[in-house]
DNA sequence: GAGTGGTCTAGACCACGAA
DNA sequence: TCGTGGTCTAGACCACTCG
């Protein structure tokens, strides 16, 4: 019904071009940062195709993180480039659980404590808020010497959190998400080396100076707020991070002119 | 038009309780590893739904990597556990470009060698066979610094490979699959801490016996072999690997008895 | 040529949020 | 109350694989 421009783009699925098209128009200025992408119905009717095609293209969006969604509200906007600034291609599950699955956190502490200011960097709050902090360190199955300590900050609200045992066997944020109904959207995650400091190696029973892996979760709810941070430092010969990304949905192309549609 | 059993997984959309069967019958061995699900035509009417409904269903298990689809041929059932073998709930987009883009390798050596023993056993390859390998540096852009050292092995087939400069600014495996239109599907990835060898501290410019992250990627092609390997060894304070994970799709009760439907 | 999954249409009902 | 996105139906055509 619509003639096509004789690019190569020409050739791939409808919802994709419509995908490519709102990126660019998004890329544009024409709907910015923040501001609402027109309804399902007007994009139908604007583009000529039925809400099926619509929905697979908002998806493509909701993919790359372009977008979010909200019954009831609408289609908002939140980046203005495919996440990490350019062709995002992977996606793909990741071994997050490793960690909780199989393995427990012996909680050797865990009491409130006032922010500081070096805290409250870390953990974009204010000085002065009580957060409740748990310090830890875990076991693989059958195995005498811990691969891991662990500290947790949990935000003011979730501070009454309940179940604390002095072994737990699954994740802190699950029991969150059961007793205050709070649901986990995002996990940033960042890892790093270092150099075990002696007081760590000595927990972990490992040579001073020894090497080890930082790694640092950060859980954010649905309204991209903090609800638990939580650092582990790994001996570096008991642990590897290992994840998988696979390719598995369409990869919009770059910049690109989308002609009329 | 169909009795709900009385369970809160009534409430869910038809097209969850629909995986859920179906994840429950691959877990109890009705659909073995390797076997084809029913097609859809036949789900529909096994169940009484849709196909919109199927495909929603089919889709969950496709993410969630326990099934593969291929047009014309079928569902292929890939894993019996919701990858990592427990409730896998986090998905999402990661910063596998922040290499690539934005850093730039110098390349200081590349030639064609014998895999020995010691080798074949990391690539999963043989003694014998002729890689090509890639060794270089890589800087961050207005650095003069190098943040990390990089060894690549690529397999036999692309051996040939063109188009290799001192200075990379792209992924060596978008190289590859421009000239030989492979395309890659997996990336596994592993993560570790090392103390560095005087060698590679003396070449990153750090003190001897500094700690370093340790990053292994491998690169696989549809047909899951083997296609690039690359090792990439970094100073502990010139780098920090961040990721973000987003629970975006719907997570499959457990083990969870499915009544009737 | 028969059958597969991928794409697409034109409807429909619902829960929920905003006014 | 009205409009949103989420779910769902019952069709359709296509490119592809396989026998």
């Amino acid at each position: 019904m619509k003639a096509k421009s004789g690019a190569s783009l020409a050739a791939m699925p409808r919802y994709v071009q419509l995908a490519t098209t709102l990126l660019n128009e998004i890329q544009a200025g024409k709907f910015p940062v923040g501001s609402l992408l027109p309804t399902e119905h007007v994009l139908c009717q604007q583009f000529g195709v039925s809400r099926f095609t619509v929905r697979e293209a908002i998806k493509l969006l909701v993919q790359q993180g372009l977008v979010n969604r909200q019954p009831g509200v609408g289609t908002r906007v939140q980046a203005n480039a495919p996440t990490g600034q350019y062709t995002q291609t992977m996606s793909g599950l990741t071994d997050l659980q490793q960690y909780a699955v199989e393995t427990s956190l012996e909680i050797t502490r865990h009491h409130i404590v006032e922010i500081d200011a070096n805290l409250a960097k870390g953990l974009c709050a204010s000085p002065g808020e009580t957060w409740l902090e748990i310090e830890g360190l875990r076991y693989a199955p059958g195995q005498p010497l811990p691969f891991a300590w662990t500290r947790v900050h949990i935000a003011p609200r979730f501070r009454a959190l309940k179940g604390l045992q002095s072994r737990m066997d699954q994740p802190l944020y699950v029991l969150i998400e059961q007793q205050f109904g709070c649901k986990i959207q995002v996990v940033h995650q960042e890892i790093k080396a270092v150099t075990l400091s002696n007081e760590l190696a000595r927990q972990l029973k490992v040579p001073p100076k020894s090497a080890g892996i930082w790694l640092q979760r950060r859980y954010m709810d649905t309204h991209d707020e903090l609800v638990e941070q939580a650092i582990n430092i790994h001996a570096a010969d008991r642990f590897t991070y290992r994840e998988s990304f696979r390719r598995d949905f369409v990869t919009l192309p770059g910049t690109l002119s989308s002609g009329k549609f």
